[in-house]
DNA sequence: AAGTAAGAAATTT
DNA sequence: AAATTTCTTACTT
């Protein structure tokens, strides 16, 4: 399982890495940081697919409408962790 | 290389 | 809420 990261998955890496903690960001929102406006979908992938998840917070990263959508580990985590943050709460 | 399948969204009606 | 659209990665041929 060796998947080279891409510049899309390192850009939307280095967005949602800049996401301040207690803050959540909107997929498109990154998509849009990282020039890619509309690929918020992609965006999702390449978090899916973070061979950096202690470095990414994909935790931070929500819907537009302010829902969780998915999670590879699990909405609760994502819940659980955007509790702690202060960031839904 | 080309085509197909799937993925955690967004937008529009 | 349902249907449609859009982007990228991975797998298959």
């Amino acid at each position: 399982m060796k998947r080279a990261p891409t510049a899309f998955e390192r850009k939307v890496y280095a967005a949602v890495r800049r996401i301040p903690r207690g803050q959540t960001r909107t997929y498109a929102w990154v998509a849009r940081q990282i020039g890619k406006a509309g690929a918020a979908r992609a965006v999702g992938n390449a978090l899916n697919r973070n061979p950096y998840a202690p470095q990414v917070p994909c935790h931070r990263v929500v819907r537009s409408d302010g829902s969780l959508g998915g999670f590879a580990q699990g909405p609760a985590r994502k819940r659980m962790l955007l509790r702690r943050e202060g960031a839904i709460c």
